[in-house]
DNA sequence: AATCTCACG
DNA sequence: ACGTACGTGAGATTA
């Protein structure tokens, strides 16, 4: 029998610094419990044992130590968002039938060692799962210790064998005291050996075993003189240490191992306690249902519903359709059953039980003056428009009046948008119906009625033109382009095996790691939580000492080109020649659109092979293409956004953007800007859009991280404008909780109040980031509103086909080019007029290579 | 399903 | 001391 014991406080701290910032409906944190959960689930998956308990500390946690000042005596207090989680954690052990241990006076690691030598005397095996390594030394025979890490979101594990460990520590477990007495360990204010580091204990207790040996005769130690003196003036700190690190294993506590006997003992407040906290996950891996009366709470009252099967149902549901002022409505792709709400019932039809009549009830709902109202709005314009329905009369969409509330969201399914606004779980017709005020009023608040009205809901016509018109591509050409292929990557993979000595899939970041570090004993950099990274940054590292390296970054050019380009997009050529993409609006963070099913928006274009592609991807018979993307959008709103004066002028004057930046950077006359200096302007004007860090810049450019500092430095001085900016903003977003666009698109920055560095400093990041990428996104979107108007306006057979982020692509007749291509230059540099002017630049081709 | 890598703006 | 750029989607491998 096996028995599993969680050290309750570090795993919940684990889990709180490893898990992003999560909050239930009602706004508690719930990230530590979440996380703590995970890592459960794991163990239980990874360990299967027959009972479980936690052991929890009485005493606070420690978050960040001081200087040694008796023991545990200067322990900060944990974060208040951890603080508020551990009595939700307790109740939950609780209602998941998990026994916690936890006695006043003792520490946590004292318990789980008290419990494992119970076990062991019992018969039992015990695992201890803990992220620290001070429970290390009571690795026995029988009792393991389970390491537990996080690391960006995701739990490794080591399950630590007395073999185990030996092998990473080359001594004995219990000699782990001996360790700790000598190197100390801060975060429990065991001060060890003052000047006796990790790599110097480590060497004396491989030699000597234990403190106990190392002050028998200190004298005959064979170590350093320097060495021997600190070891000489430490000694009282070491045996104090010494006894400080040992964990005690009779703690006075009544302990039965099969007490904990533990098979999804589940009670009915569970399912109560998860759908409070948020954590659907759970409740759905876990089977949990609702107890009778979490269940009539939630519901909401359902509307009566008619189901069309006579004459007399169908002439209600018309004259319903007929009458009603508003309308929400839903229907399968091929429109073959319709539902309608008019607030006081809801109404089903089939087109096979309607027959004829179904065409009469469609003539009225879509008739374009009837106002309706529905969840995803373009994909029902797309089936209306395959239908040669009216896309008209559409004033509310609820999924995207979910986005622009909270675009952070992974999803938005009329379930989860109900309960989070209506606090019901309906769903269908009737809940578009109840979201519509809530949602619409909401909007109101938060100032995105315009961008709502305006921008995001005429843009569902727009895009579900674009997705109905394609793009045309030389089937032909792009096969030749992939069979072509297959000759050099046959080559390289033979090569690329030779020089490794035997076979193996290049493919495989694994094995090219084994084959790359190992065999070839190339020198490493950076590690992946799975092994060995060889991505771009590494391999470019490593050009020049082996031949292997330059082939394999070939290989995987030519093998992505192959399955995601060639490959990828024979197989969504459409019979009439023509891809046929979606265009997401409800999917970023930033409100830009997103390119699926294919990804229309990731065509190669910066390496001149790649390049190719875009010569495949042509104007349909007897039209051309009309390219035209903005100039360095993103930096003139900066300009615009920051107010700042340098920047505006350099944009006024008409000169090159990053050699301006170089001049002001370098200190150099606009003549003199080398193109190394320019291109290094560059990297630091995206880097700064991006709040980017010295460090980064450094890798990114090639230099040390201080003369990157010093470039940064030097660009924020001579752009004072932005460096205020970047202040005020992070300020402001702090104070506010979200940032928003010029167009009050906004995005929530949970992760600004998180515990954890890492998350704090990426919503820094992307409170600098979002309003400039997002007033982007907003202007562009503007734009295609304006020029689909204008197209049709005009009776053009020129159409959009293709955005993508600053670059927008029209099909059209050869007689209508040029004017569609001054049109275009026209909408996109007059969507709106900032003080600093933004610059369309569109071009005529047969192929998007031509045209761009 | 998660991870890694790489294509784009 | 931390760990190191914003926003996406897809294919291949691995667990």
């Amino acid at each position: 029998m096996k028995l599993m014991i969680l050290d309750g406080n570090s795993i919940v701290n684990r889990a709180f610094y490893g898990v992003r910032s999560l909050n239930a409906p009602d706004g508690t944190p719930t990230n530590a419990v979440f996380g703590f959960l995970n890592i459960l689930q794991r163990m239980l998956d990874e360990q299967k044992p027959d009972a479980v308990c936690v052991s929890f500390d009485r005493k606070e946690p420690t978050f960040r130590h001081k200087a040694y000042d008796g023991y545990k005596a200067q322990r900060k207090g944990m974060p208040e968002e951890l603080a508020q989680q551990m009595p939700v954690l307790k109740e939950t052990l609780d209602a998941m039938g998990i026994r916690r241990y936890e006695l006043a006076g003792y520490e946590a690691d004292d318990i789980l060692g008290t419990v494992s030598v119970k076990c062991t005397e019992q018969g039992w095996d015990c695992v201890v799962v803990t992220g620290d390594k001070d429970s290390l030394q009571l690795i026995t025979d029988t009792t393991t210790v389970c390491n537990v890490k996080t690391r960006m979101g995701s739990t490794e594990t080591i399950n630590y064998t007395p073999e185990v460990f030996r092998e990473e520590y080359g001594f004995d477990p219990p000699q782990m005291v001996d360790l700790k007495a000598l190197m100390g360990d801060s975060s429990d204010n065991i001060p060890g050996v003052p000047g006796i580091g990790e790599k110097t204990a480590l060497e004396l207790v491989r030699r000597y075993g234990t403190v106990e040996r190392i002050y028998e005769d200190l004298a005959s130690l064979d170590v350093k003189d320097g060495v021997r003196k600190k070891l000489a003036a430490g000694e009282e700190s070491a045996r104090m240490s010494y006894w400080l690190a040992t964990i005690l294993k009779e703690v006075p506590m009544e302990f039965d191992p099969a007490a904990n006997l533990w098979d999804k003992n589940y009670t009915e407040a569970l399912y109560g306690l998860f759908k409070r906290l948020g954590f659907q996950k759970f409740i759905d891996r876990w089977g949990l249902t609702e107890s009778s009366e979490t269940a009539a709470a939630e519901r909401a009252e359902e509307l009566p519903r008619v189901t069309v099967y006579s004459e007399d149902t169908l002439d209600a549901l018309l004259d319903a359709a007929e009458k009603a002022p508003l309308l929400a409505v839903d229907f399968s792709p091929a429109l073959d059953q319709i539902e309608i709400c008019d607030g006081k019932r809801v109404y089903e039809a089939g087109r096979i039980a309607c027959a004829d009549r179904y065409y009469d009830l469609l003539n009225i709902v879509f008739s374009p003056d009837k106002r309706k109202i529905g969840h995803q709005v373009k994909e029902l314009m797309n089936t209306l428009a395959s239908e040669g329905l009216s896309r008209e009369g559409f004033t509310f969409d609820t999924a995207l009046a979910a986005y622009l509330l909270d675009a952070n969201e992974s999803d938005y399914p009329l379930s989860r948008i109900s309960a989070r606004y209506l606090g019901t779980e309906s769903a269908g017709t009737q809940a578009v119906f109840a979201l519509y005020p809530v949602l619409s009023e909401k909007l109101k608040e938060l100032g995105m009625a315009e961008l709502y009205q305006t921008i995001e809901l005429p843009l569902c016509e727009v895009l579900s033109d674009m997705e109905q018109a394609g793009f045309f591509v030389d089937r032909k050409a792009l096969y030749e382009f992939g069979e072509n292929l297959n000759g050099d990557i046959e080559r390289l993979q033979e090569s690329i095996w030779q020089h490794a000595g035997h076979s193996f899939n290049i493919n495989s970041p694994k094995q090219l790691g084994e084959v790359l570090f190992e065999e070839l004993m190339l020198p490493s950099g950076k590690k992946t939580k799975t092994g060995w990274s060889t991505n771009i940054d590494v391999m470019e590292k490593l050009r020049g000492k082996h031949p292997i390296i330059d082939e394999v970054l070939e290989y995987r050019t030519l093998t992505k080109l192959k399955s995601t380009y060639a490959d990828g997009l024979l197989k969504v050529i459409g019979e009439d020649g023509r891809i046929r993409s979606s265009f997401q609006m409800t999917v970023t963070a930033t409100g830009r659109l997103s390119s699926t099913e294919p990804n229309l928006q990731n065509i190669p274009v910066r390496k001149k092979l790649g390049a190719e592609i875009r010569k495949m991807f042509v104007a349909g018979p007897d039209m051309v293409l009309v390219d035209a993307d903005y100039s360095q959008i993103e930096l003139r709103l900066l300009a615009h956004i920051s107010g700042d004066e340098a920047m505006r002028e350099a944009f006024l004057s008409g000169e090159d953007f990053h050699r301006v930046t170089a001049a002001k950077v370098f200190g150099v006359p606009l003549e003199e800007v080398t193109t190394l200096q320019r291109s290094r302007a560059k990297a630091v004007n995206f880097g700064i859009v991006y709040g980017i860090s010295a460090f980064s810049l450094a890798q990114d450019i090639g230099v040390y991280p201080n003369e990157a500092k010093a470039y940064m430095d030097a660009y924020l001085d001579r752009y004072h404008g932005v460096r205020e900016y970047m202040e005020k903003i992070k300020e402001q977003a702090k104070r506010d909780g979200y940032v928003e666009t010029i167009f009050h698109r906004r995005r929530w920055l949970p992760e600004l109040k998180s515990a954890n560095f890492n998350v704090r400093s990426f919503g820094e990041r992307v409170a600098l980031n979002m309003p400039v990428q997002g007033t982007a996104a907003d202007v562009i979107k503007l734009a295609m509103v304006n020029v689909h108007r204008r197209l049709k306006e005009e009776k053009l057979r020129a159409r959009l086909i293709l955005q993508v982020h600053d670059e927008l692509i029209v099909e059209c007749p050869e007689a209508e080019a040029e004017h569609v291509r001054r049109l275009l230059e026209e909408e996109m540099e007059n969507a709106v007029h900032f003080s600093v002017p933004l610059i369309a630049e569109a071009h005529i081709g047969h192929s998007w290579a031509e045209a761009h």
